[in-house]
DNA sequence: GCAAAAGTGTTATTGCTACACCCATGC
DNA sequence: GCATGGGTGTAGCAATAACACTTTTGC
């Protein structure tokens, strides 16, 4: 069939907005561009769609070749899709943002592409609209993680509740009473607390908690709603 | 220049999704395609995109041609890009929906392109993966509603109160109080009260309502939040 | 023994839900 | 005069927000 035939093909570039989260701060892993154009500048990892792949499996690729990771939490944002967004030609960007726990990712191959982490507050000026871009990523985090349970894909399977509450600090940009955040962690039935402490922060030491799938799946069969408020 | 050069291009369709209201049904206007593949069949309105414009813009000129209209609410929704979902060639799709007040759309034009309304509960099959497009649209704008003053973009400028309570609970698709709801309603501080009466329905006539943006744009300055729950 | 972070309950207020009767008018 | 849809208030309950002291232990 030679349908079609009169219209015009674009170049689809795939970029992601990696988040992690380490030491009360939410961050982002950037890379040093190293090929024209703005060369050496900071930039979001992407890369560009194949025409014989769904833009999900590229931006799986794109991320597994940065961080060494798959099958971790990554969900498409936004087509980026001003005409004059990329000097060199004319490009669309279909943007995805992933949460991965900041210990699993591959030094190594992060080494590679010249990337590093950055507090979200204290970002370089990146390439093109990525600075939009990366805007767009924190809203969309901010109702992501009020609503659904994916936070805990940026903490280590077993964590704390000090550093749970300061994960949503850092993602909401606000302050919390730590005794109402607990109560409503604890409302939503959907953590496991272990018998054993975290000892490196603090004297006394943290008790552990981990998330419990199925805890959770069950809890919105039963009509409960996952909410944490900012 | 001539970078980039390896890489592949793709054919980016623009899809919209139209939604109207009428008569306590939401609605969605949708186009028997008069093209091959699948040609007679229903679907959502769409077009190519072109090189020399944008994915925005391209969504305005393909609602344009469709129901008249310009400058009315158009969003971004997302890019479904299943490589197999159009069988003539790998397309994506980036879709937009839309809010516009039924009333106002150009008859004549939507007659020219086999355009009808369906409710949104009696939808025929779509082509492609058109039915899962919608399904996402109808997510979002149940989201959107929630939080957002869209809702009046699908009624006329004056509307009633029993008109305002029966869009929110198609978008919603539950019931509400009618007490409760204009509380709520009233507590926003967004409406203006006509001191004219719509008589067409019932015998006793109900009060009109305008939707005041400065008033809006008010009371979110004064840390109030849009919210009407489901 | 003291500094640093973890852990723990109660109260006041607010917001939300549930609920039933009268009103105005067209026929 | 009666049928139809429009309009109105309150009370009980649940969720939320505000708030301060004790505990543990590494140094």
């Amino acid at each position: 069939m030679t349908l079609y035939n009169e219209y015009d093909r674009l170049l689809v570039a795939v970029d992601c907005i990696i988040f992690g989260f380490h030491g009360d701060q939410l961050k982002l892993l950037l890379i040093k561009r190293d090929f024209e154009p703005e060369k050496g500048k900071w930039s979001l990892m992407g890369g560009f769609a194949k025409k014989s792949e769904s833009l999900d499996d590229a931006a799986s690729r794109i991320l597994m070749s940065l961080t060494g990771l798959q099958e971790v939490f990554l969900e498409q944002l936004y087509c980026f899709n001003q005409v004059d967004r990329d000097p060199v030609e004319r490009t669309i960007s279909v943007t995805y943002y992933s949460l991965i726990n900041i210990e699993d990712h591959d030094e190594e191959l992060s080494k590679q592409h010249d990337a590093s982490w950055f507090d979200l507050g204290e970002m370089p000026d990146l390439i093109f609209d990525h600075n939009e871009i990366v805007d767009r990523a924190h809203q969309r985090l901010k109702y992501k993680a009020e609503h659904y349970p994916v936070g805990f894909e940026l903490l280590p399977p077993k964590f704390t509740m000090p550093e749970l509450q300061s994960l949503y600090e850092a993602i909401f940009e606000t302050e919390m009473d730590k005794r109402n955040f607990i109560k409503r962690i604890d409302s939503l039935g959907i953590l496991v607390k272990l018998n054993e402490k975290k000892r490196t922060t603090g004297k006394k030491g943290a008790f552990l908690y981990q998330f419990d799938e199925d805890k959770y799946k069950q809890q919105m069969k039963t009509g409960n709603k996952f909410q944490i408020k900012p």
